[in-house]
Parts: structure tokens; sequence; C-alpha cells
DNA sequence: CCACGGCCTGATTC
DNA sequence: AGAATCAGGCCGT
């Protein structure tokens, strides 16, 4: 079915620029699973063409908008961030790139897995996770899993996730699948909380850091005004803006959100497409 | 509070 | 070719 959408959105740069690991671009077609769904989407007049299974495109498509930010205004965004220039370029670069609202489960465990590691390699973890641990999906096609729910993920032991090509991130994982699955914290119910609190939730679990955590208030608890900083915002920030000033990385968060203001998160995966761009030209 | 080294692994660089 | 280095960090000291 079309789903119509009256919002800037740019497909391949919001689902491949590493906010989320399981989007595949097959030619036009950008396949996926989301709410327990394979979900096939390509660009089409007046918006994107849906197909899913098991379930209905009409009952995917209202899910599907709210996955893909539709009811965020991006040219407000633009309009604020624009008053940086550099930004102003990477928006005219890089026009209808999004942040997701992703699942705020699936989300943290992937920024676990992503530390120290690189896009490739964390594609394939998740990948594995699903795998071993998730629930198939019938459909035609190429057979895919669920991404595991807490509980289910609870039941892995740490040697079977290193198993998988996880390496030290295995203890972590299954560590936090435990506590989340028990119930101590309710990430979905971080998003009605303040930054601050939610974060301060978010540290308190395994291999969760300052730069995990604001990856999942960014990408899935519409925490707008997140910035992780990683190594390549590190580099941005040092060279673009700070002029050879030397920052902590929490530092440079806290400048960041002063500098970009309420949509600093925005600001921080545009910088991070552009500069990730450039470093992938150069070497 | 900050700095530093260790940690799995696989691709890339030297 | 085989050894360093790097890759979207975190944790303990």
């Amino acid at each position: 079915m079309l789903m119509s959408i009256d919002q800037p959105l740019d497909l391949a740069s919001t689902l491949l620029s590493g906010q989320a690991f399981r989007w595949r671009q097959e030619g036009t077609w950008f396949h996926g699973v989301v709410f327990g769904n394979s979900v096939m989407i390509r660009p089409s007049e007046g918006g994107v063409e849906l197909l899913s299974s098991p379930d209905d495109e009409r009952a995917l498509a209202p899910l599907l908008r709210d996955y893909l930010g539709l009811d965020t205004d991006l040219d407000g965004i633009y309009a604020s961030l624009s008053r940086d220039d550099r930004l102003r370029a990477a928006i005219g670069r890089y026009p209808g790139m999004r942040v997701l609202r992703q699942d705020p489960w699936e989300c943290l465990i992937s920024f676990i897995c992503s530390s120290a590691s690189n896009i490739r390699r964390i594609t394939g973890n998740v990948e594995s996770i699903c795998t071993s641990f998730g629930r198939p999906i019938s459909m035609d096609g190429p057979v895919r899993h669920t991404f595991p729910t807490p509980h289910e993920l609870a039941r892995a032991d740490a040697s079977e996730l290193r198993e998988l090509g996880l390496g030290y991130r295995a203890e972590y994982i299954a560590a936090t699948a435990r506590t989340v699955a028990a119930g101590d914290v309710d990430l979905m119910s971080l998003r009605e909380d303040s930054y601050d609190d939610a974060l301060q939730a978010l540290v308190a679990l395994d291999g969760v850091g300052d730069k995990v955590a604001n990856c999942a208030l960014l990408f899935a608890l519409d925490k707008l005004d997140a910035f992780p900083v990683d190594v390549w915002i590190e580099r941005a920030l040092s060279e673009w803006y700070l002029d050879g000033r030397k920052l902590s990385r929490r530092d440079m968060r806290l400048w960041a959100r002063d500098h970009f203001g309420p949509y600093s998160g925005y600001a921080n995966h545009y910088l991070f497409y552009d500069r990730r761009l450039m470093g992938a030209r150069s070497q």
C-alpha cells in the first residue's frame, strides 16, 4: 500500500546512517524488521510504498509512521539548526535524514554492541542475536527473526553470546538483559522522564556509559537534545568548533547542548554522518 | 574528578 | 606475510 507522507524523508540516510542496524537495501527497496514484522518500504510519489508480513499493511502503517518520527517537524528543526553554518551545509547535503523513534530495548542492546566496534561488525552481531534468540517471521522471501524480548535474551548465557562474536560485550548484554527482564527498569517509561533522570537510569546498567546511554536517549527515548560523543563527534567538534580547546567527552556534550540548543541531537547525527562520510572517502 | 590500561574481535594498515 | 592499529566505549584502579 502507499503510505502518504508530507514531511521530508530520505530513506537511505535515515535507515542506513548507523542509528539502526536491521535495515538492508536491495535496489530501491529497504528491508527491515520492526514491530514483529518483516517490512519492505521504498520511496514512491507522495510517500512510501509499504509491504509487511505477517501483519496487514494497514496495521503497520501507523506504527511505521511513529518509528520514522514523522510527527517531528523537520523543517522547524532545520530552521533552528541552520543558524550554524556548518550544519546548514550538512542539512543541504542530506535533506530528509531523520532521527528514528526506535524500540528502546533493541536500541539499547544494539549500542552496547557498538562499543569499540564498527558498523559492519555491529550489524552482524545484532543479526546473530536475533537469529539465535529471536523468533522467526513467517513470510515469503529471506527468513528474518525478531529482535529478542528482554525475557528471551535473559535466557542467553554470556558464553553463548561470546560464541556469536560479541567479545567482552557478551557479559554486559547478558547482565542488562536480566536486569530489564526482572523489571528493575522500565525502558519505555523513560520516554516520559526528564533527560537527566533517564540518563541516570540508563548508565546504571551494565555496559552502558554516557555515550551508549545518549544514543538510546536520542534514537529511542524522545530526547532530541541528547548528544552522544563518540570518536567521530569528538573529531568533528575539536576540529570545527573548539579551536584546539581540550574538553572531556562529557564536557563536549554539555558544550554542544548549549551551542546547538534543544535539537542538538539532530545536530549530532548530521555532524556524525557528515564526518563519517568524509572519513570514508579519505580512507 | 581525571587519566590510563585492559578487554574480544575482525578488518585494515604498516 | 605477520604485526600493529583502529573501530561509534566501558569499567576498575
